[in-house]
DNA sequence: TTATATAGTTAAGCACGCTTAAATAAAAAG
DNA sequence: CTTTTTATTTAAGCGTGCTTAACTATATAA
């Protein structure tokens, strides 16, 4: 019980530290490009996930489909996105970054976590591995976690 | 050196799992509340480094003086922030979070990181033990770096 | 004291994201 | 072969955040 507590206190203050770090980088960024936050989070997405039509830009950032049409066609005209016809369903777009596309979420990323690197300056190798173990083990039990949130 | 790769690789790829999750619950929070974006990030904080003035706020959010003003005008009408004359200096107002803000910020603390509590129910004893020493020392890494970049 | 710099507010106007409503086109159902 | 549902687009209009410009009030420098 203690365990659980502490352990999401340690969580949480980890978590704190590094939002307030990376959201600075991140909107920097964003704002150098000259790409507003929706945006730039569906190239992000995009990115992550792969191509995908208008319909599901709309249900994962939960608005109408005509904003999601709207905040894509601008993206295209930036040429950082490419809309073809789905050779499935005719009425439907394939929506894929294009190379600018890829290249500008590769630096925004690089942009946004410059600054983790210099953390390993101050570790020892020691923690470093430790930090390293941990945090593939953190990253896995997300994996698990949301596994088992799709059968429930 | 390849230690520092593997390194930068494994915190990055936690990151890129953990922003996913937490902005999630994050915007959504935000929209609940009737809040906008900036609107939240002002109360956040002001929560997180104490009271201060327009200008601070402007120069944080890289925003003029003006719009500054209207947003922290918005808040105070809804009743999240107090707006008082500074004593030391009858230009300048000392912003502080009223007590609605307080709640409001900590439940969208509680709501933005709830998720990482199931986090503990996938993983061993164990595993959070090495996990929160992993964390705990990140977390001073942070700290560390910080100060070393205040000097240079 | 007078001049200048600083802190904040207000108003006008622009860009953006979003919504609703209406329209087109293709797929699915009957 | 209709009828209905689905995928997307377009247009009109609203609220917001932001900027510039003009203004008030206080502090600081000459």
């Amino acid at each position: 019980m203690i365990k659980h507590t502490q352990f999401s206190k340690t969580l949480r203050a980890w978590m704190d530290t590094f939002m307030h770090r990376s959201m600075r980088g991140w909107s920097h960024f964003a704002k150098s490009t000259g790409l507003s936050m929706p945006q730039f989070s569906i190239l992000m997405q995009l990115h992550h996930k792969g191509p995908c039509g208008i319909s599901e830009i709309s249900e994962r950032f939960d608005v109408t489909a005509a904003a999601a049409s709207q905040l894509v066609d601008k993206l295209v005209q930036a040429g950082y996105l490419e809309r073809a016809e789905d050779p499935a369903d005719r009425r439907a777009k394939l929506l894929t970054l294009s190379a600018a596309g890829e290249v500008l979420i590769s630096q925004g990323t690089e942009e946004r976590y410059r600054w983790m690197d210099d953390l390993a300056l101050v570790l020892s190798v020691e923690e470093r591995e430790k930090v390293s173990e941990a945090l593939t083990l953190l990253t896995h039990a997300v994996e698990k976690m949301e596994a088992q949130n799709r059968k429930s």
